[in-house]
DNA sequence: TAAAAAAACGTGTTCGAACACATATAATAA
DNA sequence: TTATTATATGTGTTCGAACACGTTTTTTTA
């Protein structure tokens, strides 16, 4: 079924079914009415292939992500980096800014440049709480649709949030605790202070405290504070000490992505040590069995898709779901190859 | 760039081009040189859109996989539909066939009827050895080529295999099951005959022995066999009298889909039970607490990638690998979720 | 060397949708 | 009622690639 055809049927010209497809306006009531229930009879479906040669307009995306200083960012940006290449032929340039997690410049800076290129759609992940207030302020006075990627946050007029949950995240980790560590399982928890401004890692703490709360298990466990992760050395004390002075220990939680650094750091074997994450020296400590498990939000997919739910915006007004919230993946040393596959198809 | 900016930097005509780029014959040696290197230098990418609406060609894919009375294949058969119709838009037709794996005649009936099509492209499940050397054959003197979907078979030319590496993925049972148990683990391996002739099925169990063997893992272990699924009280005496007998057994390993009919039939609480698929009666049997760990192979991602190779190979002359193996996913109540999301994305 | 055959290359139409522009009809004002 | 706007609808060109067909050039044969 083409526009000519449905014409035909509602004896009209194609460009009045034009009209009404995208809704041009211009055409009365009752033809309208016709139009739209033809389409519904025959289930009608525009030829994207056509739609996208004849729609000259070029669509732009920028998108606005941390820098590679984090490992873990490398995973999304290959994702968008994927999706990018894909969405080419629809007439989609992706253009990738990135930032340092470290510099509020160079956060705003590459926000302002981004703004420049006059894009149709924008995806960024709001590190800055301060920064981002006036950032989100100028997109929207442009009416420029975006999404946050990997941070939520709360009354802005985002189109859509797309990352983890973090507290199910967090309740899974203890879960596997649990699992690993039998009845009345005996833990230490690794918090790193500069880690205290990211709700997304407070919020799997509270999931996996959650779980032996929900679970009603009975559980002894330290938590200890790590203040800077630039002193191997003192990190290597404070928590050598711990596991030295508590040997019935059997399990470390790490709420982030830093496990792979905290256990290089232990002395100790045969401890079950959860994290975080598959960057690549996670993935080290996965191999050697000092990680038991790392659990990942599947980060490639948040960038794969935030593009595609922004295409399928932009191309064919689909409205994404308000947020997407990814898989939580659980990896061990045994399936890790597959999850890092994925990286790559 | 396009075919005639090309050909105009070519001082030929875009026929030619064209030419060159289908490799239809017809151009000098020396031209289709000169084409093929402006090509190279300026990446030239044919305009998908508007070489799906220029050809008129329908491709025509057609698959054969088994019925869902094995509520496994659910899941593979919503993939397979989903990508037909994110296809469709490049003049692609997918049919499905099923048949019942319970009967030979079913398998060969549908792929006659199949072959009549006239498919572009097949993807089928290679379920009965002996009917399958004839089928493959005449696909092979047809000249379609052909995928192998979850059955790996050698020493035929199908361009790609997509399946599970089911060794690695019994592999990975092992470690859950000697994570859960910690040292010295005792579990109980129940096996189905009828499943005796699955391969995969086989190889899970080779791959979950083959863990405690290279890892060096001091284990006990008990195998039993279930003659026939029919009768569940055979099945819950079997099995519950070993259990009561042997109460040192903590964990229970079922290598197929039927973990949650072995373990609705298990009176014993507190036991590890490992077992694969997420079918909705094993699920329940997940969120009952019941079954700690499903092994999933992304069954509804190896429908869905098997058309997308097809379409790639089709339209775009990409060649797929040999095989694809997909990732291993651990499932749990708590992830569980996450996993079904992916269904009806 | 002319005629015939083969090889090399060019041209024009088509696909279906988008959209600018042209035309027709209906509603309002003079 | 006629002129003047609004409103409603029709027409023609465009996008880039595919491919049938037509034309030119080169090679082979008589």
């Amino acid at each position: 079924m083409t526009i000519k055809e449905l014409a035909l049927k509602a004896k009209v010209s194609a460009g009045t079914v034009d009209r009404v497809i995208h809704k041009r306006g211009g055409v009365s009531k009752k033809t309208e009415k016709i139009i739209n229930d033809l389409i519904t009879k025959y289930n009608f479906k525009r030829n994207i292939a056509a739609s996208v040669l004849a729609k000259k307009k070029e669509y732009k995306i920028v998108t606005l992500i941390p820098d590679n200083d984090d490992v873990f960012w490398e995973s999304p940006a290959l994702g968008l980096e994927k999706a990018s290449s894909n969405i080419k032929m629809f007439g989609f340039e992706v253009i990738n800014y990135r930032f340092s997690q470290t510099e509020v410049d160079t956060y705003v800076k590459s926000f302002e440049k981004l703004l420049n290129e006059k894009p149709d759609g924008i995806i960024l992940v709001p590190a800055f709480k301060e920064a981002t207030r006036g950032i989100l302020k100028k997109i929207e006075e442009a009416k420029i649709p975006y999404f946050l990627l990997n941070i939520k946050l709360n009354g802005y007029n985002n189109l859509s949030y797309i990352g983890e949950d973090s507290y199910k995240s967090g309740y899974l980790a203890g879960k596997l605790m649990h699992t690993c560590l039998g009845e009345k399982p005996n833990f230490l928890t690794v918090k790193i202070a500069a880690e205290f401004n990211n709700e997304a890692i407070l919020n799997r703490v509270m999931g996996f405290d959650g779980y032996f709360l929900n679970e009603k298990i009975e559980t002894t466990s330290i938590n200890i504070i790590i203040d800077s992760i630039k002193s191997k050395k003192n990190i290597s004390e404070k928590v050598n000490t711990i596991l030295r002075s508590n040997p019935e220990i059997k399990g470390v939680f790490v709420p982030s992505g830093k496990v792979g650094l905290i256990s290089s750091l232990i002395n100790q074997m045969n401890l079950k040590i959860i994290g975080y994450d598959t960057t690549p020296v996670n993935l080290q400590y996965l191999s050697n069995n000092k990680i038991t498990f790392l659990i990942s939000q599947k980060s490639y997919n948040q960038g794969y898709d935030s593009i595609i739910h922004m295409q399928d915006f932009l191309l064919k007004n689909v409205n994404p779901k308000i947020e997407y919230l990814s898989p939580i993946e659980i990896v061990t040393k045994e399936n890790v190859e597959f999850i890092r596959k994925n990286y790559r198809n």
